[in-house]
Parts: structure tokens; sequence; C-alpha cells
DNA sequence: AACCATGTTGGAATCGATTCCAGTCAATGG
DNA sequence: CCATTGACTGGAATCGATTCCAACATGGTT
């Protein structure tokens, strides 16, 4: 009916409205939103006065088919509540901000299948980068099909080849139970996140090698996930002969629980038990008694995590790291 | 120099490079990426076989270009390390995800400017909803292009017509407030965030409002953003003839602060000086005294802006909301 | 035998920005 | 006055998936 029709719904205005309206071609239009290189000063008034008269904005997807980068990344984390990543999130975030690149943020739970949804969407997305943490049993042929760069952080793929930023959880949780050890603890309980987690693995196996080594019995390690399984754990250890004298908690979350649990069941900290936990946390030293604790440099890593990435995008042949951060034992009052 | 050349570089595979290989038309490798309706199955099992092989994955550019949704939505917030938002984002991800719906998150740090830019990146990606926690100086203006639905949360943008979900917080603070007077407590001081945000406001003008009804002093709020002018705050107004014998914050973070400050100062809580704050935090029914607080379902309140902003999303016409929800009054220790 | 409904298929046109490749035009130099 | 440069400009071809429409085969009906 209408051989020059403006679109069929009142959808966002296009370039080639644009050039229409200001009476140029779709090159010069082009050329305008690219900087205005080669246009005449007077086209290039009209073209900007056209298209802020229009509101219109570029349209991304017709970018991203010509092959322009997305100016996106992905980021795939168990879960944003909790704060470890969210902290590495908004870190993650700042650096990305600063190269004018959206975040596309994407949870899996810990749960592989999820995990493999949510990569196979990134790369759907063409996202130019990817930061994951990744869940337990997160494969190598995970990250087969991504034609970006990769980093892992907080835990690697096994196999994959990736740069991979983490902390030293081995050594952090060897001089958190040394720690506990020089004070004089005997019975020393571990309690702690999923142990099919790598972080969790080496931080039980430093335990273990530890309380071993000093000729101390070896409790088996708890892996305890929410409160009430905490609880419970604590409830076994806590009476009798057998009696625990002190706990390492491989988790900051669990870290919290601990301290509760104590609290409720009346028990002095250090006096009774003594505690100290990986990962800092909020307010530990406001506590009473303030947590002693094995502190993550979590926005460092974060940081970098993010900056590696970027260098890896800039520069796609640059090698494959593998990072370590130290972790700081931080003494307070919990034992 | 070759007329049926494959891409330049070894770039993902296309839909036209499935059908090649499996000898048919792009129409058909379309239907069967769409479902595979009216395809024979002999040609169902061999474009799927050919596109398996080839790791196949549609380009989600092309596919946007002809005007597919993207299902991505974009949120703002402030900051991801707010445990507020941090926890706000985990649930409106969380929803997103039951939609297969992925996330782009960008923080504006309260910046309008940075905030104008990510809503026009948004904009550009064509996201499908938005969900924002504006900052204090957003105007109408910030979504006049948006051709997609946005939902407000924690905070309006004033004159701009757009679905709000909020807290009480005139209420929340009046019976926090009231709660302080109805304890007896004569001089109450106020202490929260950045006076431009419209949740602060109204939870001063309820204090406000409360205190003088109440016949009693009404004492400038105070707009303390960081623990050292949060510290200096509280030191003005602790010692003389005109101390004070109680404090209502209006924000977790500072809430925090002010009891670290009490403490370090030596001052009894609830004895000296009472506290009461807005926002439930993690800790607080553990510190010791543990914090009265008035609770803002954060988890209720976003998980409602997702649902809202879908059903916005697949009824466009369907009428903007007011939402306010209830908050509720958590009395502990400290006052 | 002529007819239609149904199922299946190929291919052109389309979405919007980019990127060339020709062109136009004025200015400069010989 | 012609040639050459250089600054501008328009427009076709392109990226990849979708969506039509026309075409054809099959089987069953009259």
């Amino acid at each position: 009916m209408n051989r020059t029709r403006k679109k069929n719904k009142n959808s966002a205005p296009a370039l080639a409205d644009v050039a229409r309206i200001a009476g140029v071609g779709s090159g010069t239009v082009s050329r305008v939103i690219n900087g205005g290189k080669n246009v005449s000063p007077k086209t290039l008034a009209r073209v900007r006065a056209v298209m802020e008269e229009l509101g219109y904005q570029p349209s991304f997807a017709a970018r991203t088919l010509k092959g322009a980068p997305t100016n996106t990344i992905g980021l795939i984390v168990p879960t944003v509540a909790d704060p470890f990543f969210s902290s590495a999130a908004a870190a993650i975030q700042e650096v990305a901000s600063q190269h004018g690149v959206l975040v596309l943020l994407a949870s899996s739970e810990n749960d592989a299948r999820k995990e493999e949804q949510e990569v196979s969407a990134l790369i759907q997305r063409r996202v130019d980068g990817l930061i994951i943490a990744p869940s337990a049993d997160s494969a190598p042929a995970l990250v087969k099909k991504v034609t970006f760069p990769v980093v892992c952080f907080d835990r690697p793929i096994r196999h994959a080849g990736l740069t991979t930023v983490m902390a030293d959880n081995y050594g952090g949780a060897r001089v958190a139970t040394e720690h506990l050890v020089d004070r004089g603890y005997k019975r020393i309980l571990c309690v702690g996140g999923y142990g099919g987690l790598m972080t969790s693995q080496k931080r039980f196996e430093a335990h273990k090698d530890v309380v071993q080594q000093a000729g101390l019995p070896y409790l088996a390690e708890t892996q305890a996930e929410d409160f009430i399984s905490t609880q419970s754990a604590i409830l076994r250890h806590v009476r009798g002969s057998e009696r625990i004298d002190a706990i390492f908690s491989t988790k900051n979350t669990t870290t919290v629980y601990i301290y509760k649990i104590l609290k409720e069941l009346g028990i002095r900290i250090p006096g009774q038990i003594g505690l100290i936990g990986f990962d800092d946390f909020d307010l530990a030293e406001v506590l009473e008694p303030s947590i002693s604790v094995v502190r993550q440099p979590i926005t460092r890593m974060a940081t970098r995590a993010a900056e590696i990435l970027f260098e890896e995008m800039n520069d796609p042949k640059s090698a494959h790291q593998n990072i370590t951060l130290d972790v700081e034992l931080v003494l307070r009052g919990s034992c």
C-alpha cells in the first residue's frame, strides 16, 4: 500500500531512516556513526541532528552480524548470593566497565548441566570472553566449542589448559591448621563445603596433612553445605570423651554457622573450642570473639582474572597462565 | 578465486554451510532448528547429524536482526558489592533463569551519567526488558528511548510512569522510630545514606515526623556514606550535655559501622545508646547485642519485580503498577 | 481423469550496519 | 587549460537466520 513504507510497527529507527531523512547515503551515515572521518562538517552536523531527533541507536545485532565485537563478556558463578562471588562479580564488573564492556551474568548453582546450557547461550550471544568459576564436574568438553578466551576463577577445569586464577588453598589451609596446632589444640575438626570442589579438596587435604604430621588424630572432615547439616556435624563432636577442642572451617558461610551454633550451645570460644575460618567476612572482627581467618584476596583475584581475560581478548595468542595468589593469616580472638 | 568459498577465516559454521553439506535448502535447515515441523523424518535426521558434526550454533545476531527476542534482560544497580543488591540480583537472576533468559548486569555507582550510558548500551543490545534501581538523579528522559518494558526496583524514577516495586520506606522508618520513642528514648539521631535517594528521604521524613509529633527534639539527620563520615557524625553527638541516647540507622552498611564505632568507644548498647537499623543483615542476630531492625523483604521485592517485568514483556499493554511491600519490625536486643 | 488437500522442499527477500568501489567535485600544479 | 590529487559521497554486496511463496509429490475423492 505504501511503497516507501516505514516499518510495520513503531520499532526503533534504523540507519536507512536516518539516511533518508537527512538526504544522504547509507555509507555516509555509517561514517558519521563511526567518528565522522571523511565527512564534510555540514553533512556531519545534519546527520547528527537527524540521529538526535530520531533517537537513533545503532543495532547491535547488525554490527555483530558483520563481525564487530559484542563488547560483552560472560560471567558464570555458582550464585551471586554468596558474598564471595558477589564481591568477585563487583570487581570484574568494574574492570569490564573501564573497558566499556558489559557483563552477562549467569549462575550455575554448581550444576554442570545448567552450566553447559549457559556456556552455550553465551556462545550464541557471541560474547568476547568468559570468566567462569566452574562447578565441580565441569569437563574440558564444556569449553570445546568456544571461540573466545576463557579464564577460570577460583577453581580450575582440569585438563582444559585454561588460564586459571585462584588462591593458594592448600597453603592457606595449612597455615590455618598449623596455627591451631601451635596454639596447642589437639582434636581439630575440619568442616566445610562440598568435597567435589577442588578448593575444598585442597583445604581438606592440607588440614589432614598437617594434623597427621603433628601426630594428632585425624577426624574425618565434614562436608556441610547448609546450617542444619553443619549443626548436626558439630553436635556429634561436641560431647563425650571424644569431644573436639578446635574447628577449622573451610568456608565463610560455614564459619558463621559454626559461630552461631557454638553460641547457642553456650560453648565458649576460644576457651572450650577454638575456631578459625577460611575466607574473611564483613563482620569477622566485630563478633565476640572476633574470628581469626585466612583471607583470600577476593578483589585482587577477580580483578586479575578480568585483566588477564582482556589481555587474551586483545592478543588471542598470549600464553595461558596459572596464577595462584597468596592468602593471608588474619589473627583475631577466636583461637 | 574460489567461488564456493568457505569463509575467509575458520569462523563458526553458518546455516548455509549446514544446508550445503546436508544437500538441502536454507529454509529446511531453519525448520529443523525451530522444532522440525513440516520436515520429513529422513531429512530431519540428516540435517541434525550435520549440525552436530559441525558443532553448529545459530547466530544470535542474525536472529535478533530478524526481530526475534534476545532472551536477555538488563539489570542496573548501583553496585553488586552491596549485599542488598546482590541478594536482589540473585533473586532476579533466578526468575530469569526459569524463563530461559540471561541477565546483563551493569552497575551505575549512583552516577546518572554512567547510568545513561548503560541504558543506551542495553537499548543497542536490544534487551527484552530492564530492571533498574535508579540513581538519585535519574530523569524520566532516561527511559524515553526504550522500546521495552522497564521496572523500577527499590526506588522510582519520578514522573516516568513506570511500574515500581519498593518497600514501605516511610512506614518502616516510622515504626522503627516509634519503637525507640516507646522505649523511652529522648534524643534520637538519624544516620543514613545520601538524602538525594528517595528511599533515604522517606526514611528521614518519617523519622522527623514521629520525633516531632512526640514532642522530642529533632536532630538534623546525618547523611553518611562511609565509615569515616559515620564515625565523625557519631562522635559529634556522643559527648556533652546534648548527647544522644538512641540512633536510627537508615541503611544496613551504616548500621554495622555504627555498631563497630560504639563498640570501639566502649559505649554500651542498648544501655547508653539504643540502636535500630533499616534493613536486616546476615549477622544481625549473632552480634552482641543482637541488632533490632526493620526488615525489607528483599528477595520478595526482587522476585516480584522480575515477575512483573516478564508479565509486561508478554503483554506490553498491561497497566503499570505501583507496588509497595510491607516491612517487618524485627525486635532483638539493641533497643 | 480431473481435482484438491496435505506434506515437503528450495530459494528469494528481508532485517540493519559495514565496507568496499566508483563516482563527483573543487583545488592545485604544470 | 588540462591533468592530478584529494576530500566527499552514494550505493551495491555482505553477514546469517527467518519467512514467505511457489513448486512438487502423494494420496484420496468425485
